[in-house]
DNA sequence: CGGTATCCGTTGCGATACTG
DNA sequence: CAGTATCGCAACGGATACCG
């Protein structure tokens, strides 16, 4: 007989196998998708864009600059201008004056915030220093 | 009528406001889950060493110090205490000449070593620049 | 074997000032 | 409004040496 406990460490062992095999052949171009994901978005203030802009859709500069207490201007340009390169966040820019920008999630940016979103709610929920 | 997208897009709004209501009570009290989540684990040696130890379950200083290329004792030491500290990793001493002591996931961070895979896999998926 | 201590160059990042 | 430029301190992290 299988135990829960049994099958969900076997589950685990065949997704990191999956992960390790898709890895592999990337690794040996010189290219690893680990620190390719953290290179492209795995850092908090990217992850507070991604999550802003999941949730409103569509936000300026400012805006965001409001939702995200303690950002700097400086490291919300260099967080928006790394997501833009990687393909996570659209910038739309209006020839008006006074300037006006808007930034939205990609495709491929929706689908890392709902896998973000799912990893920070399953945080949430089994982080065990809750309280502390 | 709702499409596809339509729906997707709300699922993902859901669950970020899901996260933004859990975080606010915790924000009050001066702890962000987010900075918690990325001061426990959230970097990429902390990364390989719990798919490691997800793949394999129990690993030796040595061995997994052989399975991560390029990560040195130091940061090794660094990362595994801060994943003991965090009740992610468990560390096993036994009383032996020469000494022997042993890492595992704690259920926590099996837990945690799933997003993490899920994550990743997607992320291996999706990446539009695998070839570059 | 399984680390720790120290040194030291590199990077991260906040503060401030400035601009089209 | 939406940034950029520069500065300066702090943290990161690799190399090396050492230890119970």
């Amino acid at each position: 007989m299988v135990t829960k406990a049994e099958n969900q460490e076997l589950r685990l062992k065949k997704n990191i196998k999956k992960y390790f095999l898709q890895a592999q052949p990337m690794l040996e171009n010189g290219v690893c998708p680990t620190k390719a994901l953290f290179a492209a978005s795995m850092d908090k203030w990217s992850m507070f864009c991604v999550f802003n802009l999941g949730y409103f859709k569509v936000l300026r500069f400012t805006e965001l600059k409001n939702k995200i207490p303690g950002i700097s201007a400086r490291m919300l340009s260099v967080s928006l201008k790394k997501l833009e390169q990687n393909g996570i966040v659209a910038r739309k820019v209006f020839a008006e004056v006074p300037p006006k920008v808007e930034y939205t999630l990609t495709p491929f940016g929706k689908g890392l915030a709902e896998k973000l979103a799912d990893l920070g709610n399953w945080f949430l929920a089994h982080y065990p220093n809750k309280d502390s």
